[in-house]
DNA sequence: CCGCCTGCCTAGGGGCCCTAGGTTTTTCCT
DNA sequence: AGGAAAAACCTAGGGCCCCTAGGCAGGCGG
């Protein structure tokens, strides 16, 4: 019997594309080994199991939407930067699914494979580099990244949800969600006094 | 053998809490039958499977949720409302992290029940109340629902995740965060010229 | 050329979802 | 009150899934 070629990598990916196609729920060593037309067992010798493929997928999402990111915002500042990070964030959500929904669960992931990953200090960066222009300083920094993000996945993950039913489409409350945002980082409002920092 | 007096909602109640303790994954048909003390097969009878219960515990969690929402805002206006509002949203994520998951979870649900439910209509309609005192005026009151119910939601889905990692507690980025968006309500941009309506 | 690591296999146990059909308990009608 | 009908719970069993154990063969290093 010839040999598939199977390599970590290679079963990664096709459990990525396979949560892409079918949501990350049907993700399963039998489907994936399936799909690389091997038996389920076959799959042990490059992964340690479900959680572990599914923490590898998340792995893999999250750095492929950190690049997205980092291409769309290349060379950009203020609005711009804003607008092109954003889009880019949906976008990926939209056009991988599966993978979007790996990235957003639970840490059980491997801490010694994540420590391996590049992705998250460069997503880090990438946001903090895009705030640059408004001028803000720690720890509204900070916060202002926190809400950032908050708001760029609770928007596509509502959308997913079908959260947004009807009448206005979530593309003209998105477009006008960035308007609002930049508006905020322009006017970021000071601490109330007594309020801790 | 006695009966063990099992309701539709009973198994529901028992599936949630279940979620609440283990997490909405490890919710399954054998689980929540053997807290019931009864076989799986006895569940059937009463939830029409694993699909049906997982719906019913999104719709009984958001029912939930919303009249924590209402209880928490009576009376207020303002920023007063806003935060309240937020922050019965977020410590009720917070209390009951399984219940609070299934209610993300993609539209699966049976339609027919999710007609009978009152929630949603009634979140609608206190999230619009809230607004009132910013005198927001359609379509930009849709576009302000759906920005602070995103942010909320992804705020409260990115901490589960364990997004936010070191350093400064989520609690003070939650109250910067509330703060900035009543200071964003209270400034909210006109449209552009040329920019769709 | 040959041993041997390693990739892929078969076999099998245990868990889960769900259906079919039986039995016992409760309800309700007369 | 008595009995039929309905409903609640059961056992049995099929199919899919996760994962482990152990075997065989293919392609590399000596």
């Amino acid at each position: 019997m010839a040999r598939a070629g199977l390599t970590t990598e290679r079963v990664t990916i096709a459990g990525a594309d396979l949560a892409d196609e079918v949501g990350l729920e049907q993700v399963t060593m039998s489907q994936v080994a399936r799909r690389l037309g091997v038996k389920d067992a076959s799959l042990y010798t490059h992964v340690r199991g479900l959680e572990d493929l599914r923490g590898r997928i998340a792995l893999l999402a999250a750095g492929e939407k950190t690049l997205r990111i980092a291409e769309a915002t290349v060379g950009l500042a203020g609005k711009d930067a804003l607008v092109a990070f954003a889009t880019a964030w949906r976008e990926y959500a939209h056009q991988h699914p599966g993978r979007y929904t790996a990235t957003q669960t639970p840490i059980d992931i491997d801490p010694e494979l994540a420590a391996h990953a590049p992705g998250p200090r460069r997503a880090v960066e990438l946001t903090y580099g895009m705030l640059r222009g408004y001028g803000l300083a720690e720890p509204d920094l900070t916060d202002a990244v926190r809400l950032l993000r908050s708001t760029f996945h609770g928007f596509v993950a509502l959308e997913a949800a079908g959260g947004f039913a009807h009448a206005r489409t979530p593309q003209r409350s998105w477009t006008r969600a960035l308007d609002a945002l930049h508006t905020l980082l322009e006017h970021w409002p000071p601490l109330d006094e007594g309020e801790p920092s």
